[in-house]
DNA sequence: CCTAATGGCTATAGTAGCTATAGGTTCAAG
DNA sequence: CTTGAACCTATAGCTACTATAGCCATTAGG
C-alpha cells in the first residue's frame, strides 16, 4: 500500500530532522537509501523512521556518527549479547564525565576572573591580564585535551 | 638584536602551542605576519610570544576565535574601559554554564540507560530501547541547541 | 489546461578549529 | 659536502551538518 510512503519532507517533520540532514545521512550510509518515485523522489517506509529516530535520539544523546553505526550494526543482530552495546553507551558517559570536569574547571577559572575584575582601563583589567599570563591561572595545565566532542555538541532543536 | 628572535619551531616549544596551528593563526589573522629571514623563514620576537600565548590561553578557556579576535582588538587599546572585555567574558561564561547543563541532563540520561541494562540479548536490550523509542527518554526534548561549541572542546595539551 | 506555489533533486561550498599530507627549500652539525 | 632536522607552501581532511544555486516534480486553484 503505496499511502503508507513518506516523502522526505513528511519524514523530516515526523522526526523533527531537518531534510537536508536526511539526505546526508543516507549520504553517508546511517540511513538505508529508500526507493525512488516515477518523478525520482525519495519514498520513505515506517522502517525508515524508525531508523532514522533511532539515529536521531542517539545523536541527541551526543553517540558519534560512528558510535551511531556500531550501535545499529549491532541492533540489526538482535540475539547478539547487548555487551557491546552497554560498552559504548559506557565509554560515551565517561567521555560525557570528563567533558562536565573541565567545563566545571572552566567555569570556575572564569568566575574567578570575573570576580577579581572591577571596572576601569583594559590596561588595569584583571580579565586581560589573566589570559595574558599563564602564570596567574588556574586552568590549562592540569586539565586533559580529548579533542573529538561531537560538534553538534549534543541535544537537538 | 637580532640573537632575540624564535624560528616557528622555538616559539612552538615556548608556547606549547604546535607548528601549523601558528602558521594557521597567522593565516586567519589572530597573529601578525612576522618577518622573514634571509631563506624565508619566519621570525618571531616578544611581542609575538606574549600574542601567542594570550590567545592559547583564550582557547584553553575555550573562547571562539571570534572571541579573542575582539579580545586582541580591545586589549590594543589599553585607556578603553574594560565593560567589553567583562561582557565577552559573562557570555561565555554563560555558554559555559548552558553546556554543562546540557551535558549534566545527558550524564543523567544515559546512567538511567545503563542501569536498566542487565545483560542479555540486544532484541531484549533496555539501551537499544531507549534508544530507539524516544517516548520513553527523558531528555532531548528539554534542553536547547546552541551548537557553537569550540570544537576543540577547551582546555589544550 | 495552465500557472504558481511548494517541495523535491543534485552538486558544491561553507562552518570551527585545527591536523595531516605532499613535495620542496634552508639550516646547522659533522 | 653531505646528512638530517626543521622550515616553506598548498591542499585536503576531520565532525556533523547547513547553505546555496539551479533545476525538476507535484499539487491546488482558476
Amino acid at each position: 500500500m503505496p499511502g503508507e510512503d513518506l516523502t522526505i519532507g513528511r519524514l523530516a517533520r515526523e522526526t523533527g530532522c531537518k531534510v537536508p540532514t536526511i539526505r546526508y545521512y543516507e549520504q553517508i550510509g546511517l540511513l538505508p537509501t529508500p526507493r525512488r518515485s516515477a518523478g525520482n523522489q525519495r519514498l520513505y517506509g515506517p522502517e525508515h523512521l524508525t531508523r532514522l529516530a533511532f539515529v536521531r535520539h542517539g545523536r541527541d544523546l551526543g553517540f558519534s556518527q560512528e558510535a551511531i553505526r556500531e550501535l545499529l550494526r549491532l541492533t540489526d543482530d538482535p540475539d547478539q549479547c547487548c555487551d557491546d552495546v552497554d560498552a559504548i553507551a559506557r565509554r560515551h558517559l565517561e567521555e560525557v564525565n570528563r567533558r562536565i570536569a573541565q567545563l566545571s574547571a572552566l567555569r570556575a577559572e572564569l568566575e574567578r576572573m570575573l570576580d577579581a575584575c572591577h571596572g576601569g582601563r583594559v590596561a588595569d583589567c584583571r580579565i586581560v591580564e589573566t589570559l595574558a599570563d599563564h602564570g596567574k591561572c588556574l586552568t590549562a595545565d592540569h586539565l586533559a585535551p580529548p579533542a573529538d566532542d561531537p560538534q553538534r555538541p549534543p541535544v537537538a532543536d
